[in-house]
DNA sequence: GGGTGGATGTGGACACCGTACACATCGATG
DNA sequence: CATCGATGTGTACGGTGTCCACATCCACCC
């Protein structure tokens, strides 16, 4: 017996859903994701599903929070390995570059779960300000204390910062759309990333309004 | 009897086809446009469909070319409306910054065409550059051309002019699908308006690389 | 400790979709 | 005027999501 958290009949079958939505839409993306093909898969009839989501829509939802925490991990990781050593100012400024540079390559690496993680922003208007869905919110948090960073290590001038987040994220995203869906998307990936590189850096500038490096710039001789 | 063109059984009806099919993606995105509504809306079995396209794929790619067209007489309207007499370098960047907020405006106001129009980047890696769908290379060309007329009027360093173009489209719809598509769709209009404007700034700081006029600015006083 | 009730899974049915096949129709062309 | 190819139809099959009535089985309670 393997049973340990076993329940009714199945054991957490709700839970087996999600697992076979996820091993789905990493391929096929969100339209992968179908109700009889998980319930299939789980050995299970497809109307026990409904005993667990109150439609497809909502499977889809439970299996984009996932995919969505994977992408949110993924750039932390990125960010956390940040080199020590460097200037304040200079090492706020990588810390942007590597939450954008990994945003851009977790959409080229894990195409299915980035477009299931963005084509789930529906839902109603919650609360007053702009109230991103708790599972976006940690790579959005993410931004917006990488900026704030910024600002305290003296890398972006404080008028400056109101809607860079929107700059940033936008440069960003939209380049990992056009990367995954876009005429780009049939480039050898060394050109992606010099691509990727150039829309990364020239939000940067956009951002700072400059492209000098910060005054506190020290160049290691 | 209104035939003009009237050719056997029914008329054109791949053209009436299509434009039942721009009809109802223009409210239900790509996903709406259906082989059998098409067909039912021209009153016509949903087989006859197959005598002018060789699935529903090929039907949505004709769709997505005439969103995409309309798509391109949008932002070539509002490039074209630039008003006259401002300074050379002054002029391209407002062409440009035209580009940017027409694309916007355009995804915000017709989302399933937006939606259709980018939806159908697929096919096979044709030619050896880039090579956008002919379709798509008319908006896109424009921000091409827009670019180089900064760097004759002085507006753009000839060495920031390598991949501006996709820091700009990147940018601009980013934004664009996160309007339609992500938090931000949930905005009073005004507040999306402040955002865009913020965005297109920043882009266009990105790409020249410095938030300062040109030499040329003079203020007409 | 044996029944009962609610949570869970099943089976069958329906409407919709895309699409393949054989067939009907009609118009230009000989 | 006959024919033949282009165009549209009818029927059918497999796929999907979802509703309904029913079967099962665990947990709890007397």
């Amino acid at each position: 017996m393997i049973a340990q958290t076993r329940t009714y009949h199945h054991g957490d079958l709700r839970r087996a859903l999600i697992d076979q939505g996820l091993l789905l839409a990493r391929t096929g993306g969100p339209a992968a994701v179908t109700l009889r093909e998980v319930t299939r898969a789980a050995g299970v009839s497809p109307n026990a599903a409904y005993r667990h989501f109150s439609d497809r829509e909502d499977l889809v939802h439970a299996v984009a929070a996932d995919a969505q925490r994977a992408f949110g991990r993924a750039i932390s990781a990125r960010v956390d390995a940040t080199p020590a050593g460097l200037p304040a100012a200079e090492a706020s400024i990588e810390r942007l570059r590597r939450v954008g540079l990994a945003y851009i390559d977790f959409a080229r690496a894990e195409r299915g779960w980035f477009e299931l993680a963005f084509a789930t922003q529906d839902a109603e208007p919650s609360a007053e300000i702009v109230t991103l869905d708790d599972e976006v919110v940690a790579p959005f948090q993410l931004l917006l204390d990488t900026l704030d960073g910024m600002v305290a290590a003296g890398a972006l001038a404080p008028e400056r910062r109101p809607y860079a987040e929107w700059a940033c994220w936008s440069s960003v995203h939209g380049f990992a759309d056009i990367a995954v869906h876009g005429p780009v998307q049939w480039q050898p990936a060394h050109v992606i990333d010099a691509l990727a590189t150039a829309v990364v850096e020239a939000a940067i500038v956009g951002v700072r309004g400059t492209a000098e490096l910060p005054a506190s710039a020290s160049p290691v001789v």
